[in-house]
DNA sequence: AACCCGGGGCA
DNA sequence: TGCCCAGGGTT
């Protein structure tokens, strides 16, 4: 075992984090369930979200056999929900063909859908004792400012070079602990902004921090001008008090949830409702113009409340459309922007029956 | 407003 | 192999 890997581990037994609730019992689906929802997203964030998908799909066999909507559900407001779409996808196939179990290699863990190899790596090292290093962005910047390895690792050379020294510190025994403790030290000292350095095990060595440029590493993204595009939703309104939503593509943004109905502007709106669900506009209300960021473009969207004069027949060709009481968001996967439009909309259909005009 | 983050998909 | 894509949170 190196000096790297023996310093890590003995700061890790005092220092590292042992109560993630993924640690509590750390099963192979416990692990990969924890890994797929930190993929992008910070410990915080995931932990309510494990919890409450833990409590519904307690097991590879229920997530299995569960429904995509009630999945998404559960994923709603995490983003990225490719990953969710892959972890059902994943979870079918380790039912069908590994008969529930996870296996115990690396090629076989990369080829499931959203499994790669930093992932395959945490799996099999944290629940299924083997041997496998890992390169998450903690672990990146960790050994980054250790080695002071210059240049953004995004690119394949920086990438390569990271995994080099990733396997390298790997060691032969208690490949657990030190996956974790390698990824607690980036998240807790080794942090992106104000690393703690004077509290760091291995500050003697660091090179980084030799050179005073603990800041520089890695490598910063070369960064280019993003688009902002506008977007008008369709937020119909039934006689019945309910809204619409309409399923997304599969692929693409916010792939697979329901979404209110997307078009250019205010006049295309009242088009969709005359012209495709065939009914007349009563009353539109604009509810205020909502910007949502993704990291190629912002999205700016002009919501439009339009009380329909009757409840539309939701049979259409190549689409999926359903209504839903307005009092409460559906069970279903929805985008972030889009459950708490519903609310404001929910919020302004209830304000108007206490007198107010829409 | 800039920055961060693993993997899939496609040219 | 090298880009592009995707959605939140943090600083």
């Amino acid at each position: 075992m190196d000096d790297f890997a023996t310093r890590l581990l003995a700061w890790y037994d005092l220092h590292g984090r042992h109560d993630l609730p993924w640690q509590r019992d750390a099963t192979p689906y416990h692990v990969w369930l924890s890994e797929i929802m930190l993929q992008q997203t910070q410990v915080a964030t995931v932990i309510p979200y494990y919890e409450r998908f833990t409590s519904r799909f307690p097991d590879i066999q229920t997530l299995a056999a569960a429904e995509a909507d009630d999945v998404l559900h559960h994923w709603s407001g995490l983003g990225y929900y490719a990953r969710a779409r892959n972890l059902h996808k994943a979870a079918k196939m380790l039912v069908a063909d590994f008969s529930g179990t996870f296996p115990a290699d690396v090629e076989a863990l990369q080829s499931l859908p959203g499994i790669g190899r930093s992932t395959a790596g945490a799996i099999l090292s944290t629940a299924l004792g083997g041997r496998a290093a890992i390169l998450d962005g903690n672990v990146k910047r960790v050994l980054a400012r250790f080695h002071a390895v210059e240049g953004w690792p995004g690119k394949n050379a920086v990438a390569s070079r990271l995994w080099e020294l990733a396997e390298s510190h790997t060691p032969d025994c208690r490949v657990a602990d030190y996956t974790q403790g390698i990824m607690d030290l980036g998240a807790t000292l080794c942090t992106r902004s104000k690393p703690d350095c004077p509290r760091c095990p291995m500050a003697d060595d660091c090179a980084a921090l030799a050179l005073g440029r603990q800041g520089e590493f890695p490598g910063r993204k070369p960064r280019k001008v993003i688009p902002t595009r506008t977007t008008s939703f369709v937020i119909a309104h039934t006689p019945k008090g309910e809204l619409l939503l309409e399923r997304r593509q599969p692929s693409g943004i916010w792939g697979g949830l329901w979404c209110f109905p997307e078009v250019d502007d205010d006049a295309g709106a009242i088009r969709y409702c005359e012209e495709t669900l065939a009914v007349d506009v009563a009353r539109t209300m604009a509810l205020p113009t909502l910007r949502h960021s993704f990291s190629h473009y912002h999205l700016e969207i002009s919501p439009l409340l339009l009380t329909l004069s009757k409840t539309p027949a939701l049979i259409r060709e190549g689409q999926e459309l359903r209504c839903w009481p307005a009092e409460k968001a559906p069970a279903v996967g929805l985008a972030a922007p889009v459950k708490r439009l519903w609310e404001q909309a929910a919020e302004a259909i209830q304000n108007s029956g206490t007198g107010e005009d829409l």
